[in-house]
DNA sequence: ATGTCAGCTTGAAGCTGA
């Protein structure tokens, strides 16, 4: 299974460019972030005319998460169990959806950015990550021979290699020691970052800002990530990260990442 | 923060979020 991961930053902003991704690359799953639209206006059939099933939660213009799956997609959950909401009272985001695509259990993450340390945002971000720990490892605890991918933008650089500077974060979300031990934390359950060992540092990044030439300078940051469940995670042959899609005009700023399955 | 985006409000330019 050739499996992929895209913050496509609106669904509908990048359709063709969706659509091309898919056959270029040969993808059967995709999971996308920041869809940035409702259920009612995810341009479904974009993807349906060319054979992939959509699970899509979008409660407005923020947040929203996909799957496309050419093999097969049921059991859709549009939040795992836990997850928090934000603000008072606490709402719910469209930040988290799983299904089962032929036979891996995939989900679909949009961790919350955090802003600024302190902000309220950011505890909610610690917090969000907690509740998926505490999730993943009662699936594991349930079933430990499950077959799960957790799968996203999760708006953490694990490593100081991660950023192409790693001075200039100091005092800035994505780097902080509680995010990054929130992500120790994920690993300690099992779950392993699958992505990393076929895509090595330093200099390899996932997202790059739209401002400052950030991208022609290769300056970015690795925060879009994979882990996989340990009955899976043997099974992971190969990585890549398509940084064609990060050029030219029309470009999320996140280029896909792939991983292969078998 | 913003040498940039995207979507919304609203009626062209400003706001929010990233």
């Amino acid at each position: 299974m050739r499996l992929a991961t895209w913050n496509v930053n609106s669904v509908r902003a990048r359709a063709d460019r969706i659509v091309d991704f898919l056959s270029r690359q040969d993808i059967d799953v995709l999971a996308m972030q920041e869809t940035k639209c409702a259920d009612a206006k995810f341009p479904a059939e974009r993807f349906t005319e060319i054979g992939y099933t959509i699970a899509h939660t979008g409660l407005d213009q923020w947040n929203g998460v996909a799957i496309a799956s050419r093999v097969g997609l049921s059991d859709v959950r549009t939040s795992f169990p836990g997850q928090p909401g934000f603000a008072e009272p606490a709402t719910a985001e469209a930040r988290a959806i799983g299904a089962t695509c032929a036979s891996v259990r995939v989900w679909s993450l949009y961790i919350p950015n955090g802003r600024e340390l302190g902000d309220p945002h950011y505890h909610y971000k610690l917090d969000w990550l907690g509740r998926l720990t505490s999730y993943a490892g009662e699936m594991l605890k349930q079933d430990p021979a499950t077959r799960m991918m957790l799968v996203g933008d999760w708006n953490v650089a694990p490593l100081d290699e991660d950023v192409w500077d790693p001075e200039l974060f100091v005092g800035h979300t994505h780097v902080s020691q509680p995010e990054r031990d929130a992500l120790t934390a994920l690993a300690g359950t099992g779950f392993r970052e699958v992505t990393r060992a076929f895509t090595p540092g330093p200099g390899t990044y996932t997202y790059w800002d739209y401002t400052q030439l950030r991208f022609p300078k290769r300056q970015g940051m690795r925060i879009d990530l994979a882990f996989a469940s340990p009955a899976l995670a043997p099974e992971v042959t190969g990585a890549a990260i398509d940084r064609e899609e990060r050029k030219g005009k029309g470009a999320s700023d996140h280029a896909p990442v792939i991983v292969e399955i078998g």
